[in-house]
DNA sequence: TATAAAACAGACGGACTGGTCGGTCAATTT
DNA sequence: AAATTGACCGACCAGTCCGTCTGTTTTATA
């Protein structure tokens, strides 16, 4: 029973940087089992098949890093802006090998498999809905607050943020060049200075 | 000898095509063979291996396809803000089913690709740099007519501009919401209209 | 028309892959 | 103590999939 919470979560967390490096397509099951220890029989007990596997790593981690990375700094977050900023700043001036080489995890999978199977397309698309309404009614706050333009439309603005985000990690990765991630990031920081009040 | 360009260019755009709904590493060489009624001796007579295949869609197909969607347009253009608004809002605003559902192709390649075989990444990035410096020169023309603010760093920008695109051609895809495009299409548009004189 | 080279055909190899299935064992329940 | 539960095991299977190999046909050239 205790057993239980940590070969799934092994499982889950390995499946994840699996999923991560080749993606999920190129992930091969053997090589997860091998890598956690767990027999076949135990990943077959705990999910239905590959693609539930796939699911939970994204219902149950991705989720969660995304809320923690890009959600949670707006908790208390007195200007949107300021905060926006900051994120961003710290991720794409200082980012780490892994953002370089490999992205955005979320992103990456998003546009793996947002055509090729629905259920991951779903659930890709609750992460990004959140993150979406997450900025959007930080912005509306920091309307009425007076931190932020009143002509601007919180829900478009936010939805163009949360893309661009994505778009610059992305481009990132594919240059494999910090100087492209940190201009965009400039780029993205001079956007959001023009939100202000 | 007339034959086999067609056969090599008919494998190359069912390739694309497979390419683009599946991703690579879910496209079947058996079925690019059955959808083109070409005999496998026949692919492997003109392509080493998968891969190979793979880079001749990047170099033969998508460039060209960049090229004349997002490159061609300035070649002629007076003012490069203008021309930039007027193609975005024709792909955002009046989007085919295709870029809805599939997204940019370049862009789902870029994101699957670039981290699990550098060969790809390479060749996609080759793309990208074409992009970017095509609007980035575009810009800079724009700065000595008086049509693009002078305060602005057109490398930058121009970095920024083609990953924004692709991001939210990439959030369009993910939530399959024609106004998540548009609202992306507008703040996109909302943008180029700041960097105006 | 003879000859060589290029293009094409498709059966086959065989490593690999996702998934199955009968069974074990320790912990609970009755 | 007997019965039951459920996590876990791992050999095995059926099917997949890239790539090879042995020809045959077509085309170019002399």
């Amino acid at each position: 029973m205790t057993q239980m919470q940590n070969t799934r979560e092994k499982l889950i967390k390995k499946a994840f940087q699996e999923i991560y490096r080749n993606g999920f397509q190129g992930t091969r099951i053997d090589i997860v089992l091998n890598k956690t220890g767990v027999a076949k029989g135990a990943l077959y007990h705990h999910f239905k098949d590959k693609n539930e596997l796939g699911y939970a790593v994204v219902d149950e981690l991705l989720t969660n890093m995304t809320i923690q990375t890009w959600i949670q700094p707006f908790e208390n977050a007195q200007n949107p802006i300021d905060e926006l900023i900051a994120t961003i700043d710290n991720i794409f001036t200082k980012p780490t090998k892994q953002i370089i080489q490999t992205g955005c995890p979320l992103n990456n999978l998003a546009q793996e498999m947002s055509t090729v199977d629905e259920g991951f397309r779903k659930r890709i698309d609750k992460i990004y809905s959140l993150w979406r309404s997450s900025i959007a009614d930080a912005l509306t706050k920091g309307q009425s607050k007076g931190f932020v333009r009143e002509d601007i439309e919180s829900d478009k603005v936010a939805t163009f943020i949360v893309a661009s985000i994505a778009g610059c990690l992305g481009a990132g990765k594919n240059s494999r060049d910090i100087n492209v991630l940190k201009d965009c990031g400039h780029s993205l920081i001079n956007y959001l200075d023009s939100l202000r009040c």
